[in-house]
DNA sequence: GAATCGTGGTT
DNA sequence: TAACCAAGATT
């Protein structure tokens, strides 16, 4: 327990969001999802999508009876569709394996495809009120600043990192649950990446990056994520060509979204191969049928 | 360890 | 306006 803790869950009693996969009636499933859908997608763009995921899927059991296509077609435009078809293989394995029900065990979590370290401590967590070290991107930010007087944690995890998370989580499982909630929120709201609003901060006194000055970043830049031209921009306009087609399209109308053939070609082969696209005998393609 | 994998809002 | 960034996982 440390003297950050009881500060950052009273703020958290006080200024959560009221975001739908943490009512009392969100289930387990409601938490998975959203979660797979939060890596690396902001909450307001998820929210949409999520309801509609669960009024039309409210079980492992309904997705897993649907082709793997038709996740990739509500996935929409969240982006990374390979987590839509993740999700269906983690819904069919939920299934065979655990009889419908989302497994509580972190183990049994990270086994399932598209959930790594992260969100099976999420899930265990928030859906189950276990005790586990929760890191995301915003506590690594929150805890880079508080404990390390660094406006940035390194671009990686390191052991460290979990090593200090590790020993801030309370020991209490209930305690635990909450803080990992809060501490993310923290990180989500108020000690943001661009502009913190130390202001509204509950552990300010205690913030190691504040009491110093709030030292700019150090170091190599922190990315360069060029878009325009990539093979990620070619494959995205090449499967919202079948999201939005009612059924199979032919050839054509894949090749007028992309003008160099070459990335094209190698675009739609990635695809195939990730399993997002389903080539047909007759020569059209579609959504994976499976 | 580094590269890859979407998309759109914010600054 | 180009750059940054958003509850990561996989290879």
């Amino acid at each position: 327990m440390s003297r950050y803790t009881d500060a950052i869950i009273a703020w958290y009693d006080a200024n959560a969001r009221d975001l739908p996969w943490r009512a009392d009636d969100a289930t387990p499933w409601g938490v998975l999802v959203s979660e797979i859908m939060l890596q690396q997608t902001p909450v307001a763009r998820v929210l949409p999508v999520w309801h509609a995921w669960l009024e039309r899927w409210p079980t492992p059991a309904a997705l897993a009876a649907e082709p793997s296509g038709e996740a990739v077609r509500a996935w929409g435009r969240l982006g990374y569709p390979r987590r839509a078809l993740r999700l269906h293989e983690s819904a069919r394995a939920i299934v065979d394996r655990h009889g419908g029900e989302v497994p509580s065990s972190h183990a049994d979590l990270l086994a399932l495809p598209g959930i790594g370290s992260y969100t099976a401590a999420a899930v265990a967590s928030f859906a189950f009120g276990q005790r586990h070290a929760v890191l995301d991107t915003n506590v690594r930010r929150v805890l880079s600043r508080l404990v390390s007087g660094e406006e940035y944690p390194p671009k990686a995890p390191t052991k460290a990192e979990t090593r200090l998370a590790e020993s801030l989580v309370p020991a209490a499982a209930p305690t635990a649950a909450r803080w990992a909630v809060a501490v993310m929120e923290l990180g989500a709201l108020v000690c943001t990446a661009r502009s913190p609003r130390c202001a509204d901060c509950p552990v300010l006194d205690g913030c190691r990056w504040h009491r110093d000055g709030r030292p700019a970043h150090t170091g190599p830049p922190r990315r360069a994520q060029t878009y325009a031209g990539t093979d990620r921009q070619c494959r995205g306009r090449l499967l919202a060509v079948l999201r939005d087609a009612d059924g199979p399209v032919g050839k054509p109308a894949l090749d007028v979204v992309w003008s160099d053939a070459v990335q094209r070609e190698r675009a739609l082969d990635a695809l195939v191969a990730d399993g997002l696209v389903d080539p047909l005998d007759d020569g059209r393609y579609a959504l994976p049928g499976g």
